[in-house]
DNA sequence: CCAAAAATATACCGATTGGTATATTTTATA
DNA sequence: TATAAAATATACCAATCGGTATATTTTTGG
């Protein structure tokens, strides 16, 4: 009884993790109402009966499938800047971790916070509700780091952490979509040059 | 003969506009796939008959729409920059017409360069190439502004203005779509006074 | 290996998609 | 004001939309 139900559980959430998977760059590139089911249909190799028994419907898929996106993103800053102890350190591990950006989400389609951010915005509110509270997560992980950099000495403590995470997210959100929308990598570049240039002469002491 | 074309041309003309006019905000906030032609045909109070009389198609639409999104916008710019004689003070009104651009474009949808940038991307190659122009229109616009300074003496010769404007446009754009997400303008607010303090301490002399 | 159950495929649903051919109405000129 | 032309409305098209009921296949535990 009890293995039969982990049996189930561990089979239905590989067949679902598989469909997350192969579902969520299409709809990080073509947003909710420019996915379609057949689409995911060609993309996954299943049918739609497959694809229902898995999720109750689109808009579960979809939800699903910018958990997946943004996961995969904030995982990976998380990876990269666990091993930095120094807080304005792990400022500028972040930085650097954007000057990748590009050539690690362009197989999944790009910035997903951007991308259903833009999309979400008067098509569908529940959607944005998520991607508002991925950008308040992100932004207070950022405070905590200036926070702990102030503690710890590295950060003049007369600076506002929450202005400062504020626009560093929102110079970083501009260079993802400019590098996006232009097909260029440099505006990532210079732009993370910049936000260096905020932490070194305005952040640290 | 002559009188009876124009009259022709006019009267089209007329009706042409009022549906771009009408149906620009749609395509704005839905995005190419997200409008339906039944959705522009509530808009307009005409039926695609009329419509489709006047546009070739959907895809035509669409491109009459953004362009009179962007017009709307660039010509608003043009507008408030024209009094100003001073360069550097042209950058300060730049900034400040971004100040109200949030409640300036809500009413169209929002901006167009992000909406369409970020729709077009993966959908309309079409849309996004024009997007990338109008871009490349304005910082060059910015550009320009940025070296008048230069030759006035009101700016150091020794920036770079097409780096300055990229990095400037980058900024106002990550801020927009912020605001937008985020339905809070203060991003905009700040990330102008970032782009007011860049003026002042790194361009003007 | 067999039977029950779980997962997937098939075939379909009404609604809507972009688009068009034609009928009707409006407009403009003689 | 009559008439030709231009503009708009009507009615329709095949294709696709998201979703579902049911049949079939696969997996599971005894």
């Amino acid at each position: 009884m009890y293995r039969l139900k982990v049996t189930m559980n561990t089979k239905a959430q590989q067949t679902s993790e598989y469909i997350v998977h192969k579902v969520a760059p299409i709809f990080n590139k073509n947003g909710y109402y420019g996915t379609s089911m057949s689409e995911l249909e060609t993309a996954t190799g299943l049918t739609k009966g497959a694809i229902y028994g898995n999720f109750k419907n689109k808009e579960e898929l979809a939800f699903a499938a910018f958990k997946y996106n943004v996961d995969r993103v904030v995982n990976k800053i998380r990876d990269e800047l666990s091993t930095i102890k120094s807080p304005l350190q792990q400022l500028y591990g972040l930085t650097n971790f954007y000057r990748t950006y590009k050539s690690y989400t362009i197989e999944y389609g790009g910035c997903p916070i951007l991308n259903i951010g833009v999309d979400a915005n008067h098509q569908h509110p529940g959607l944005l509700k998520r991607v508002q509270e991925v950008i308040i997560k992100l932004q207070s992980y950022i405070t905590k780091m200036i926070q702990n950099g102030i503690d710890q000495h590295e950060i003049r403590k007369d600076i506002n952490p929450k202005m400062y995470s504020r626009k560093i997210f929102t110079l970083i959100e501009g260079a993802v979509f400019m590098s996006a929308t232009m097909n260029d990598e440099s505006y990532i570049q210079e732009i993370m040059g910049h936000v260096d240039q905020i932490i070194e002469h305005e952040l640290a002491l």
